[in-house]
DNA sequence: AGAAACGGATAGTAGAGCTATCCACTATCC
DNA sequence: GGATAGTGGATAGCTCTACTATCCGTTTCT
């Protein structure tokens, strides 16, 4: 396969198929000639990993190259993988947060963790999200909203561990390491995805009582 | 208050705010005189809003003036403010899915969402990045994974329900407005975070069970 | 042999999100 | 009441990201 055709294959530009070899998230092919290159189907596979990590799960460029190169190095403990797909998903604007309330906010966040008997590292960069989260839903001064965080905590642990056990489930390190990138990023944006679904799903029933039955519009009964 | 005390107080640089001001963010102050303007705290709330969403939301500018337009709007039911938060939130850059493996994990989805009763618009974005996500999981062809997808199902319906009824259960209909926005924007952020805090906590567990209550070392340092 | 495609390099583009400068004017402080 | 600093408003500029376009000498296909 050469470039056109990988271009072809996988819907992506061939001028970005170049862009993403110089900037070195795709592997250079097995130069036959001087300006001809052989491209397998695991480059097929890369590249289309590559725009899930980008188009899916919203990476940048450098965050996924990042990531890639932490899931190429067979060297790496599967926790530094975890760490990267984690740091590559949370690395996300720091906003603003010099204030005590920020402070307190992570407070509360390190004191529900502990109650739950989580282990957190105190430097994690997905802590100070969390806080700067709760920090806006305190700020926001909107009573109803603070129980939900309780509601969050309680849902996300059995979620988290049923991905880590799947995950770890895995023969091949190769495909653990796939597995923890697909999974840490790919099912953000598919459990938000599925939470605006059910919110939605939800809020039509209650608000809209009448307008129940008819969802996909091809007459499926809703059986329960 | 005058502009220069809006910026220091809410720590927005003074470029910004005007910046915001100009893209019709922020709302004009009272204008006491040809160039002189008056803020009042409802200015130092909304600029906080603001930059919640753009920075722990991660909203575009664009987006935020949408979801903030929608919520200004006292005509506006409910669910369209919902619907403008949920666009917003969903509104981010459609892949390439011409494939017909996009059509199948988009019916894979529907068809898991109606075994459970839910009432989904067929037009609805969200459905549609919900395929994306599960079109991208499916290629990776890493079927442990697979599970994974009815796990984020039975997880998110009792979330969904506990969000929307939180945000009901407000008394005056600026509030609820008020309660969807942050709810479905930070609500996403924050339990994104406490997703990788809780994986971290299972994977170390499961992987350093020697490395109890003191931290370091593992996962994500590289951070911050 | 000749058109088309190739790889590699360099340069250019569009949009987002600020940031900087200028202006005439106003408020403030001594 | 005059210097000085700040104001609102407009316009221009900047940096970064993610591509996109062009050129060039080579190679491959027919």
């Amino acid at each position: 396969m050469r470039i056109s055709e990988l271009s072809a294959t996988s819907g992506v530009p061939l001028p970005t198929v170049k862009y993403y070899l110089r900037e070195g998230l795709l592997p250079a092919g097995e130069r036959t000639a001087r300006n001809q290159a052989e491209y397998g189907p695991e480059h097929l596979a890369r590249l289309r990993l590559i725009r899930a990590l980008i188009e899916v799960g919203r990476l940048s460029v450098a965050d996924t190259r990042a990531v890639l190169a932490a899931s190429d190095d067979p060297r790496m403990p599967l926790n530094e993988v975890l760490g990267a797909a984690h740091d590559a998903v949370t690395r996300r604007a720091a906003p603003t947060r010099p204030e005590p309330a920020w402070h307190e906010a992570r407070a509360v966040v390190l004191d529900m963790a502990r109650q739950r008997g989580w282990h957190i590292e105190p430097d994690c960069p997905a802590l100070d999200q969390a806080a700067d989260a709760v920090a806006a839903v305190l700020a926001a001064d909107i009573p109803e909203l603070y129980p939900l965080i309780d509601v969050y905590f309680d849902v996300v642990e059995p979620m988290a561990r049923r991905e880590v056990e799947a995950v770890l489930a895995m023969e091949s390190p190769d495909q653990v390491v796939r597995g923890v990138v697909m999974g840490t990023i790919l099912g953000e944006s598919l459990f938000n995805a599925l939470r605006l679904l059910a919110q939605q799903s939800v809020s039509t029933r209650l608000l809209d009582p009448g307008k129940g039955a008819d969802g996909g519009g091809s007459g499926a009964e809703t059986g329960a």
